[in-house]
DNA sequence: TATTGTTATGTACGCTGTAAGCTAAACTTA
DNA sequence: TAAGTTTAGCTTACAGCGTACATAACAATA
């Protein structure tokens, strides 16, 4: 088979790690997860599948490189504001993220061996609790509630199947239609009241449900651990 | 190729889409979602792979039928409790779901084509909102804040790869061990100080996170909406 | 220029989901 | 019971997957 390069004129580009990371990222975004196989990932480097091998151990490693690529773009909670400013700043870097891709929110690479990013991302989110007068023990209880609350809102995001108010309500026109009204009384409800209402955009739940929590753990901050 | 019964004479059990179904979950449920193939699916079943797809259209369709399966077992909200108490026993065991069927986390068929048992749930929970006395906004609000948490909550515990107190511990030690305790002082500080604490277990964390939310929910209740 | 180590290629294997056509079982009606 | 019709299950086949392994092309050093 000919070779991908046009002319042996033109010198090959060599390959590096941070490239096939990044081309990775770049397909993943655009198709989800399941547009990144390696042969898709080699074309798009210009190079065969296996060469990727050679900056990758396997495909879970490539993907662990890249939730923790991912994990860069959040914003660190700033030193100079007070814990709650820090944390919902990046609380809402965290979702904005998540937002770009999609695919992150079901790769977890924290658990079993997070990459030197993610650790010191949440290094820094704990100090910030620590800092702003959580005891220990709250500041892992803050940790936990923020973080799943943003992990979860993204998935459910991800999940539905329009973004802007528009498609949003010719959606819900539709399943409005469709639905036995009699039988889901309140979902018909929410969704003629609610959901149809000009302007609705689920998105802007998320800020909603991040200052309740916030505000649960500014009490549990003054009040007892 | 013989066929998969023994004699002629034990005649074919039938299969339907609810014995697929059930084989579907139980293999998911041991080995994971990649465990989940036809072929393997089939064997379970004492069938070739392919009569399967007499019963599914195809294996999107399956994980959508499992996935709508899986959302039966969620205990419905009490038309007897009061909301607060209604909607804590129906996160927690929304949550015990959950974790006995964690490829369910990542499944997320209510945003595109729900299930008839997801749509009954779905109004049950914000029908007992409503009843609670939360105006339709405020209803929305609470839905989306509750679940997006519990779905996190869960996303997160499954990632972890320790479950038991004793593991979490040994787990811990090598985590600290290997830390560059320096970099990540606080890190090492909530390791140190909480999660190396005898009977320390993540799943803790649920209820804290979730009776915040519910307090939180309470104020927005009784405030404006 | 010769040597040595690294990187890209090519081929191959055992998986995967599922389309197509076939056979045999089960139900329907006479 | 017999014949006709519908359905469920079997078999084969195919394209695409991750990746092991051997080889060829390159870059860096001596």
């Amino acid at each position: 088979m000919a070779s991908l390069r046009k002319t042996a004129s033109e010198p090959r580009v060599r390959l590096n790690r941070e490239r096939v990371i990044g081309a990775a990222i770049a397909l993943a975004d655009s198709g989800g997860l399941d547009a990144l196989t390696m042969r898709r990932l080699g074309d798009d480097l210009s190079v065969e599948a296996m060469s990727v091998y050679n900056h990758v151990a396997n495909k879970e490693d490539l993907i662990n490189g890249m939730a923790d690529t991912v994990f860069c773009e959040i914003e660190l909670p700033s030193h100079s504001d007070d814990w709650r400013t820090a944390i919902r700043k990046r609380s809402i870097s965290f979702r904005d993220v998540l937002v770009r891709h999609p695919w992150a929110t079901t790769v977890r690479d924290s658990g079993t061996n997070p990459g030197a990013a993610t650790l010191r991302h949440h290094d820094r989110v704990i100090g910030t609790f620590r800092n702003g007068g959580f005891s220990v023990a709250a500041a892992a209880h803050a940790f936990s509630a923020v973080d799943s609350y943003i992990y979860g809102f993204a998935m459910q995001e991800k999940s539905l199947p329009f973004t802007t108010p528009e498609e949003t309500a010719a959606m819900a026109e539709i399943l409005l239609a469709q639905l036995p009204t009699s039988d889901y009384p309140y979902l018909a409800e929410l969704t003629a009241d609610h959901v149809l209402k000009p302007g609705y955009r689920y998105s802007d739940e998320f800020l909603v449900g991040l200052d309740l929590i916030l505000d649960g753990l500014e009490s549990m901050r003054a009040g007892p651990s």
